[in-house]
DNA sequence: ATTTTTTTGTCATTCGGTTGACATTTAGTG
DNA sequence: CACTAAATGTCAACCGAATGACAAAAAAAT
């Protein structure tokens, strides 16, 4: 079984490649008699046009490259699927990269990228010099990451997401409120904008901010250790907000099982979290609208009626999901 | 700043086309001179070779499709991850596509895939007629999935992991264990093997089997509503398991907001539930060695030195993973 | 029947790189 | 210096389709 090519589809309906071609893109004038002929041929012999020859041709893949850390994290796994639906809606086809923040690994991939004549890459991966991007000389748009000024950027409020939950842990009248992160010191120092936004709720009501670092890249059983550690050592803590829902999860866990009662608000707020852990609060970005939106952007690139302003961001507002119980 | 091509790099660095082409791919005799002098060309130029005029004339586009309903589901969002990282350790890229397990949708995406010219397909969805992925003549492994006679299929041993669980169960001195399950009225009827394991051992010891179900296709508060119901139907429910973690973690929510004690195992293990319910027991499938398993059967295929035998099943075992506290 | 239109065919070129055949130049050896 | 071997160059065909120009045939209009 032979690959079917235009001109045999030609052949098996009697008529010329180009007026294959022809029908096959709308193009000329054709008799109905013979556009029927033809598309009764491509489905005899199963023809599909071949998009590699096409791209060739056209200069242009309809291919769009996807460049998360990890897509089995939920965040970014439903982040992938909400820009993978509006895409294929759209025409397009999603090349997926998952470089688990590894900058070797993200520098081969957008290279891998480019050699595939990607139409634009989305980023939601980091740690690449900025350079890198702005060579690459293509539609890249990034989400929540600075890659470099003329990257434009789509994230949610993380700022006000961080008073959000403060504030709710205050309401609920914790008294001593601990933030989790997962930052390396050097994030937490350049100001990450959750932890800035934890600290600078609690300052305004005169209570002491308290962060407590559980490295990411440590295996599970060991990011539950030092949990319990700081539960020990900070045995008054009621209150804690995660900057992200895995950790919330494993502080909920190990806080549980010892019997701490503490109320506890997460970041992220992905439908596999609120199935998960109903019973943890946390803040929700709102994924299938920025996916949208750096869609929208990208889109906007295309056309060419993107100014190339310096810095742009699109920053979506989030929402505190309460836990029901 | 136009698009750099092979032409561009010969002219650059003084030499043919055919020259830069013979470093490119390693072939014919070249001295370290010229080679060195076609490198430098192509580092200065910031050159990479288009991949789609490579895949045109060499009819392999190293691209591999995936086909699942959601990779925003934790359990088909580390497979893609594994799955990607291994394939594209070995040079292939990935096109990847959620079918929400929507027959259109599959139908289109596997027309998409083939348009594309990919070299290979691994499947995770479901629904189509088993004629279609036949037709498609091109090499298929499928996860968990029966597609058609000629699909080799890689899975875990379901069966084995819902008796794991069931005994598990009774182990613990649970009276009642119910079993909740996602999948719809005629699934169940089809046996189903965690379902069929269940029944089997529970039948095996004189227990009676218990089996609700809850939808997958309503939201979430429905199902918490549902699971509410159920508990306040049979009260004496103190042993469960749960055919997906999904369910595991509603479950759980729901029963422990109502001070209802339960013992619970779910089923997929993946690492995203592990950390955020460690405080419920599962079965895990081996997500990564399936994924390995997949890749090597489809290279088995590419290689031809796979032998069409029909029905052809790997069956990776399962592990019980405790909850621990 | 003749003139217009409308359809369809022919042909060459393009997209960017690969490859084989063959010619030619350069380098290495005795 | 002659002779062989290694290193490059030249050229054309090819992968599968798109497209523009032009010619030819068929259908519609006068």
């Amino acid at each position: 079984m032979e690959k079917v090519r235009l001109e045999d589809v030609a052949e098996h309906a009697g008529v010329s490649p180009t007026t294959v071609s022809r029908v096959l893109n709308n193009r000329g004038a054709i008799s109905d008699k013979t556009r029927k002929k033809v598309n009764d041929a491509i489905e005899e012999l199963g023809y599909f046009p071949n998009e590699i020859a096409r791209s060739l041709y056209g200069n242009k893949t309809n291919i769009i490259g996807v460049l998360f850390p990890n897509v089995s994290n939920p965040f970014y796994g439903e982040m992938v699927t909400e820009l993978e639906t509006i895409l294929s809606e759209k025409g397009y086809k999603v090349l997926i990269c998952n470089t688990n923040n590894n900058p070797e690994k993200e520098a081969k991939y957008l290279k891998m990228l480019l050699s595939n004549q990607v139409d634009g890459v989305i980023v939601g991966s980091r740690n690449l010099p900025s350079d890198i991007y702005q060579k690459a000389h293509l539609p890249i748009v990034a989400i929540d990451r600075v890659l470099s000024e003329k990257v434009p950027i789509i994230r949610s409020d993380n700022y006000q997401g961080a008073c959000m939950a403060t504030e709710y842990l205050i309401d609920k009248k914790c008294k001593k409120i601990a933030l989790f992160t997962g930052s390396p010191e050097e994030e937490i120092m350049r100001g990450d904008q959750r932890i800035k936004g934890y600290i600078d709720t609690l300052e305004k009501q005169d209570y002491d901010p308290l962060i407590l670092q559980v490295s990411f890249d440590e295996d599970e059983a060991f990011q539950r250790k030092r949990v319990a550690e700081y539960l020990d050592a900070y045995p008054d803590i009621d209150g804690a907000f995660a900057t992200g829902d895995t950790l919330a999860g494993i502080l909920n866990t190990v806080a549980s099982s010892r019997g701490n009662q503490i109320k506890i608000v997460g970041y992220d707020g992905t439908d596999t979290f609120l199935k998960f852990c109903g019973n943890i609060s946390t803040i929700r970005q709102p994924i299938k609208e920025m996916a949208q939106v750096a869609i929208d952007v990208m889109s906007g690139i295309f056309a060419g009626d993107y100014h190339h302003q310096d810095n742009q961001e699109f920053i979506l507002p989030v929402t505190l999901i309460e836990s029901i119980y």
